[in-house]
DNA sequence: TATGAATGAGAATTCATTCAT
DNA sequence: TATGAATGAATTCTCATTCAT
């Protein structure tokens, strides 16, 4: 009886039973718990919401993660990895120092856009005051391999001439993640305030141009014989 | 006995001017709501932590602000009434266009600096998608004149060609508020990250340093005469 | 029968609405709390049923007692209070010694008799390895005073050669509560095991003929000219 | 992979004698489940630690003993056919009724304190008003020899003119078991209020020494001869 | 205006037990 | 025989809100 109810809920291809596969609940939680805290924080998430939208129940929440801030520690987790894994997608070396940067920039964009989770989760954890990355060896090892990279696009950069020098990439990582970030995490009371069309599509590319035209503004010199006249 | 007590101490009579209690204890819950709402956001935030941080009751606090939702919609409006009032008092236009810009950055670092609850209330109320702002009338009639002020410097500089033309002052605005904003707001996981060295008073100083560099480099036009050579 | 019982504690006339008398509320929830830890002990006493026991609910059981632990301290903090306010009510100095400890066996008896939630609350709270106990400072000062009168009585026994000599006050103290404490606190299985006729209403003065038999069978010297023969 | 490699360890080739598991797996869970009940009482008991204790699941359990009650029945069992296998070693009867006597209370402390389990496990049977006792045709079954040989101890005694007269087996049978168990029993919450000195090794002589004074101070008659005079 | 008492609905967490392999 | 996965029903505890004085 309570199968058939079940079953008819979920296609029977897919999930008649119980899936008895640890490693895919083990997932599926973790997803719908990444979808879930995304969407309203740690304490506003809800912890049945979370085993019902991974179509399973609440005890496997507990029996997985043992406690709802364990699962959203693992879901910081998941998320610093993901990250990490396009970072390494990316080959900004194989361009030139002002190419980098421009993929650099618009990488990021694309990231924090196609991953909405990624900044509200950043959010959340710095509401506690990054109590739950404290805790975890696994992402204090994850290093982004990005601001090496960016040292090395600089450096060549300053090499060739074409960069300004005096730049340090910490900062600049920073200040690229930023022009993306508040734009896109606050883009609601953004909306509210300055208007919803700043945030139509034709907007967005407007938004990377410039984020890409003020960050190389500033990095690159002006090419020799490109003399400035009055 | 203990009425008794408490009431002399803040009978009229006793107080050195006649003050509204009225409008005292009111002020007392909102300030109380403000910290805790920015310790916590919404979802976090304890109804009898601000009633006891206010060193009031539940019930006047539901007198005063009829519910917990009501009372974060008043904490967002005093927190852009604030700024905005320290937005007033800024005469962008009394410098020159650089020295306008340069000081509208040190404006918006130091103001989140010294007000870190802007921020998490912001994040709290784009978790929530701006729903409480949709609400209010007057946050929406509380523009910032520095969108306008931005404008006009880029248009002064423009002319005496001390500036690149074809900015646009509001994504240059919202750049600007970005680079700050994203450093401050996540500092917990920044530290945890890259060290907490990055958040010494020192390196603030470099901080708004980097930020003001960034900007005017991308704005400033290397001056005539300046020829570059190879 | 119970319904009766209970209604009639909740008489219209005395508790139709809620009661609003702080006093009173947090009383009937020790009250109820005093059952129900002694009947299931720690572990086995449900909250839920402690408040609806005590017409109340579960919200002011937290309200008042803030945890299920610290209610149950609190629970043996009262019966310890009321176990030592009964023997303070005890004159034994006013007997001879050997009334003396006659009547404080009998007193312990029926003591335990009249409170066998006093054996159950005491058996958990032992579970638990007294957990509760070593945090409450009120219990620890509570000190009977028993155990100096029996020091006195024997004293005085032994002057005037009626006890004999080089009796321990605490142990015998302990003896003497253990002969009425075991009998009663496993009622149940040595009703199993021996029969339940060993919990008549003859038997328990049979039981308490014995256990004073045997305490003062010790303690008394055979009187003088008492001689034995064969 | 695992569980292939798992039970190569524990295939019947590797294993030194060809045990049979299915009783010892059964004897390990319930040798764990009499740790548990008697550590956390049968409410407080955790099927899942009992399992683990084992080093084994609970399917395991439940295969072997149906249900958590039943399992507590079984330790129950097991902890009666323990004490009386313990009683049968005895041979009271070899001895004078005085010694014999002495014996008996020397036993029962020693077996007391080298079996914690029984007590806690008494204490949690009768919180359960003897619930499981009395479904066990075993138990009730499993009478102890000790009434009878204690009686007639007393009956040789009462003859040979070292005894009184006038005592019931049974009544001071419960008497030398209480003298015992309450004072172990009830060893945390003594110590807590008279000190944990109670408890040091020493003590320990001196409490057998007190329990064997009163017991025998009450049993034996002064002897022939030994007139008492003015 | 002020305050402590009271509450229902809901939150996280736990538990004994069963299922599938 | 053995084991990990799965679950419904409780269980403790929390929270925003309202009531009585």
């Amino acid at each position: 009886m309570k199968t058939a109810a079940t079953s008819s809920l979920r296609s029977p291809r897919t999930a008649v039973r119980p899936v008895r596969d640890a490693e895919r609940t083990k997932a599926t939680i973790l997803a719908a718990a990444v979808r879930e805290f995304a969407r309203h924080g740690l304490g506003g998430a809800r912890v049945d919401r979370i085993a019902s939208l991974a179509g399973s129940n609440k005890r496997m929440l507990y029996y997985y993660f043992s406690s709802k801030e364990k699962l959203f520690l693992a879901v910081l987790e998941k998320t610093y990895a993901d990250i990490r894994t396009a970072e390494q997608a990316l080959n900004l070396l194989d361009a030139s120092p002002t190419e980098g940067v421009r993929r650099l920039i618009e990488f990021t964009w694309k990231y924090f856009i196609a991953h909405p989770e990624f900044l509200t989760l950043l959010n959340s954890e710095n509401l506690h005051q990054a109590r739950h990355l404290k805790r975890s060896k696994r992402i204090r090892e994850m290093n982004s391999p990005l601001i090496e990279t960016l040292g090395t696009l600089l450096a060549r950069g300053r090499r060739d001439g074409s960069f300004r020098s005096g730049v340090d990439p910490l900062q600049l990582y920073i200040s690229i993640a930023s022009l993306s970030y508040f734009f896109l995490s606050n883009r609601h009371t953004l909306a509210q305030v300055f208007g919803p069309a700043l945030f139509s599509t034709a907007q967005r590319d407007i938004r990377l141009e410039h984020m890409t035209a003020l960050v190389l503004g500033y990095l690159v010199r002006p090419q020799a014989g490109a003399t400035i006249r009055r």
